[in-house]
DNA sequence: ATTAGTTTGTGAACTAATTCACAAGCGCCA
DNA sequence: TGGCGCTTGTGAATTAGTTCACAAACTAAT
């Protein structure tokens, strides 16, 4: 299969998130122009993007709802529940150690480490944070599929060595560094910084550059 | 000025994350080589970047490290306070007013507005939480820069014309669905669901894609 | 002064992503 | 059955973004 874009994932799954609603709504069929409508984006586009995993629609009718929507989650993997662990027992952590789009989603959240021997022993929600010398060990027994990293910059480089060296091959980054890792672990970051100074940018520049941005 | 992407904005705040922390070890030029290295990118979209807003190096030399992160906050528009209120006192906009990332890059949130009237009146941090309704009388006053949106997806879309209608041009949204507003408000999304659905294709199409990411 | 060693800034070349545009397929109706 | 209205799937064209490659500019050393 050919190698797909990062930006084409994202809308998959955009769409399959529209197709979730229009499911529960009871429409059977969609068309791609009403996709692109919701999605921001254009008929062609969503369909380009669909025909890099197969030919869903019916010409003339457009995508059946529920069929389509069963295709991306195949696609997207979402088959199977994932194994979470979350580094870092901080802010970040304990809101996403409650988070519920986790879990439906079917990913779920099966251990908390962190390094500060102040946390470790806590109870969250049905979790205890545990040290994260311990992360090796426990994954070689949990096989966790998916890191979700939220430590301070200054430990991160640390902490991700060591998800590397327990054989985790997804990292979802909250801390604000840039992560170094084998070609076969995927990162994926999330930067409030980042996004805040992106809207300041828009706000300093908006005279010249009028346009909003869709994501 | 030219159209800038929103791929080199991220980058340029990547950088200058990057400067200030050379900074505080008192390294006195960096090389647009160094930079790349420390962002995953190459040394020419370095220079390419850059050179999108004037000529900040010296051949031979590099940058000089603060002249060059001054120039990265004034391009980002960092120079001033901007005024930020949270709409929605959940537990995402709860973790968010404590956030101390924001105020430490000139982003002070100025007050928290929610619909639930079980919510409104309570004291978070030095802010209460006040009724949605009355955000267009306060923006009148307070004259916010952004908005962070962080409602669950049904109400969303009404709490967003709110937001338009107060004149509000820069939304930072948590909302798992896609915003539609004029153009000339520009929008972020924060979107967990697609980056773990992001990871999950990662995880479910390794063998045929074994790179890792940037961003 | 001249040379050697760096590193920038930037057109040109290339690669990737998006949009266009249209033939082909499908349902419906007469 | 034939024709009409609609919508997909996809090569081709276009637009956007990245990388190449090199002249020009600078420092340091001799």
């Amino acid at each position: 299969m050919k190698r797909i874009a990062e930006s084409t994932v994202r809308r998959l799954s955009l769409y399959l998130s529209f197709l979730e609603g229009i499911e529960r709504q009871g429409l059977k069929t969609i068309s791609s122009d009403e996709l692109a409508r919701l999605g921001g984006t254009t008929s062609a586009q969503v369909r380009k993007d669909l025909s890099l995993f197969g030919s869903f629609g019916k010409r003339g009718l457009g995508y059946a709802v529920p069929e389509l929507s069963q295709k991306l989650r195949e696609i997207l993997g979402l088959g199977k529940e994932w194994r979470v662990c979350i580094i870092g027992a901080g802010k970040i952590g304990a809101a996403l150690a409650r988070y519920r789009g986790f879990v439906e989603r079917g990913f779920n959240v099966t251990a908390v480490y962190d390094s500060d021997q102040s946390k470790i022993g806590k109870r969250w929600e049905n979790l205890t944070v545990r040290p994260i010398s311990e992360l090796e060990k426990d994954a070689a027994k949990q096989d966790f599929d998916i890191a979700v990293v939220a430590t301070p910059a200054e430990n991160t480089p640390a902490v991700v060595k060591q998800v590397v060296r327990a054989g985790i091959k997804a990292i979802l980054n909250f801390a604000p560094v840039q992560l170094s890792v084998p070609s076969d672990v995927t990162v994926r970051n999330v930067n409030m910084a980042m996004e805040l100074e992106g809207l300041s940018f828009a706000l300093s520049n908006r005279a010249s550059n009028g346009d909003s941005e869709k994501g």
